[in-house]
DNA sequence: GGGTGCAGGATTGTCAACAATTTTGTTTGC
DNA sequence: GCAAACAAAATTGTTGACAATCCTGCACCC
């Protein structure tokens, strides 16, 4: 039960109660919808409840929470709809991101790319759903990054933190990986040809089959 | 000095400076890199700082505040290169928004939207540039109510705060309405002809034209 | 003369206690 | 037996005080 593993040194409070609920949360080691006491946090963290109440705001602005006044705090579930609806968004950002990946990236990024996109293939061959599921993750954290579009990386970071539990889901399922995998390497391939348009067109045409599993 | 408008009743105290916090930055009465000192805050709005705190917590997820660990808060100050980045992030989820206007708004609605095209033009034509920029704000709120989009309205909404300061120099500058208004006419056109293809590259285009001039 | 270390002041971060609100269980009247 | 009102418990919202941290200015030493 102590699982108050650092109360530690000058490790600020507030930011050790947020990361350790963030990443409880994420995890789902929290039920989906559990009541969130603050009091309970606050012993289980080993702070105050003042820096879990702090921390409780800011991951309610983030969409993980949610918190009604005078009645608590409690995990946000996100209903398939809403799955859909973060998606189409993901899909227009991440779109976005392709296209200017496709200009901006060096050629070092570029070749990090195509790796990335033969360790799926092998995973793929090789039938390893979780490590296809790492790589696809990965895949797509690298475009982000290589846009240089700071505004729209943290937008979709706060919009990814907001579909694990959805996203488990897919990953498992059967027959998921061979149909995106071809998506993946298309995405890859507009991008390594520094074509901006392709790189959106594949991009979308991804999320837009990403948003069809989700509605199975 | 005593600003303490209305310390109320039943009013959270909370929200209370949330709101007069975000107003004040919004309205630009803070000076761009000015400091927000929590205790004098707390004395002008009338609250604690421990209200004040979690306001800019708060409004430091929105990217209105900056906030540095020991250091302080500060209004946050939105480069040209962000706001370019903010507005590419626009232009991608208002295309979604009025695609999906397109197929979602009533008849009602598209004769909403008619009407203010009629009244921009108007505007235009009898040289009202500050109406013409309400009705502006105006068209892009309705065609993101319009779609149904709730996850893409809550960023866009989001993603405009930060850009009053850089909007407000937009709308007055001289010959800037009369380049737009076409672009504006073209995005009705395509949603009242339920056409989303059309409607999103109308929408798309408008907002390359407003990147352009934020560039100068 | 310039850089380094050291108080002094200011500001944020944290804490524990208090007040207000809501929910839940119980009782009472019909 | 059911509904409404009431009371008690739990939980959040708020407050003021205390501790930790950081910047500023100044003296001091190299």
């Amino acid at each position: 039960m102590p699982n108050e593993a650092r109360p530690s040194t000058g490790e600020q409070a507030r930011q050790h109660a947020l990361a350790q609920l963030r990443q409880a949360i994420l995890r789902g080691e929290m039920a989906p919808a559990q009541r969130l006491v603050e009091n309970e946090l606050a012993e289980q963290f080993g702070v105050t409840r003042a820096s879990v109440r702090a921390a409780l705001i800011e991951l309610e602005s983030e969409g993980l929470v949610e918190r009604i006044r005078n009645r608590g705090s409690r995990v946000r579930v996100v209903t398939m709809e809403e799955a859909v609806a973060i998606t189409e968004c993901r899909m227009v950002l991440e779109g976005l991101c392709a296209a200017k990946a496709a200009l901006a990236a060096t050629d070092d990024q570029l070749t990090e790319l195509v790796e990335v996109g033969e360790a799926m293939s092998k995973a793929v061959a090789d039938g390893e759903p979780v490590t296809y599921s790492d790589l696809n993750h990965e895949l797509h954290a690298l475009i982000r990054q290589f846009s240089g579009q700071q505004t729209a990386v943290e937008l979709l970071e706060r919009l990814n933190a907001q579909l694990v539990r959805h996203r488990f889901q897919l990953a498992l399922r059967p027959g998921r990986p061979q149909k995106s995998l071809g998506e993946h390497l298309a995405m890859i391939e507009a991008i390594t040809a520094r074509d901006p348009q392709a790189a959106e067109t594949a991009v979308r045409a991804h999320l837009a089959g990403v948003i069809d599993a989700l509605r199975e």
